[in-house]
DNA sequence: GTTGACCTACGGGAACTCCCGTACTATCTT
DNA sequence: AAGATAGTACGGGAGTTCCCGTAGGTCAAC
């Protein structure tokens, strides 16, 4: 069981990764807000890059990062950790925390309960 | 929506705190493993007061240090943010990947289920 | 009272995070 | 060819995290 741990910020930018595919240090600037400078981004992609977590390839004149690891991977440590840390190592209490969000549409509650009844199908 | 971030040495911390319910240096320090030296506990429970996440009272000559924020509070925010970068903000596949875990029990899985037909009788 | 055991306060060092400016390179335009 | 544009490499500064050693306080036992 790896353990991808990410800083904030390396999140924040993973995170656009994950949704757009790839990215250059622009788009990415961009998809962060553009609140910081160029170099700042660059600087981050880079670091991304010596952790092993996304690689690039040259585009034009540019370079176009991808990920390396997908948001599953990334978020079964992530999961793991808070479950252990802050719920007692209990899944079921992770839910309950899950379901307490007001948001949750009648539609999403039924796919997350049909999730339920077939994975217990599995269980025998 | 308050925000309550911890580093990760802190989170060790409060998972013991809340486990224990309270703890004088010492104990977390035994909890913690024993690996580091006296101070370096100390230290970590000096900040998480400084921050407003502890307090502490006398006992004997030692302190006693007591969680001001529970599991639910630090979980929840913890939560939202993983579930808006890494899953799409999308509960269902956080529960996706809450049950890929083989060691989850017939009966864990049951009253998962169960907490969701009842979250859905609320919604009408 | 002196010693020893146990505790806290304080300061600081090494590593990391996050941000940016400067210098340099490659490309496009005219 | 020269200038403008758009990109990367590099170095570093401010803040934070995590760890610990030293100094000093308090209490019990003798």
């Amino acid at each position: 069981m790896s353990d991808f741990i990410f800083t904030d910020r390396e999140l924040d930018v993973m995170s656009i990764l994950w949704r757009a595919g790839s990215g250059t240090v622009s788009e990415v600037r961009e998809a962060l807000d553009g609140a910081q400078a160029y170099t700042s981004v660059l600087s981050l992609l880079q670091t991304l890059e010596a952790k092993g977590f996304v690689r690039h390839e040259s585009e034009g004149r540019a370079y176009r990062y991808h990920p390396l690891i997908g948001p599953e991977e990334a978020g079964g440590s992530a999961l793991a950790r808070i479950r252990d840390t802050i719920f007692h190592g209990s899944a079921e209490m992770i839910l309950a925390q899950l379901v307490s969000d007001r948001g949750l549409s009648r539609r999403e509650l039924e796919r997350m309960k049909r999730l339920l009844q077939e994975r217990l199908k599995e269980e025998e």
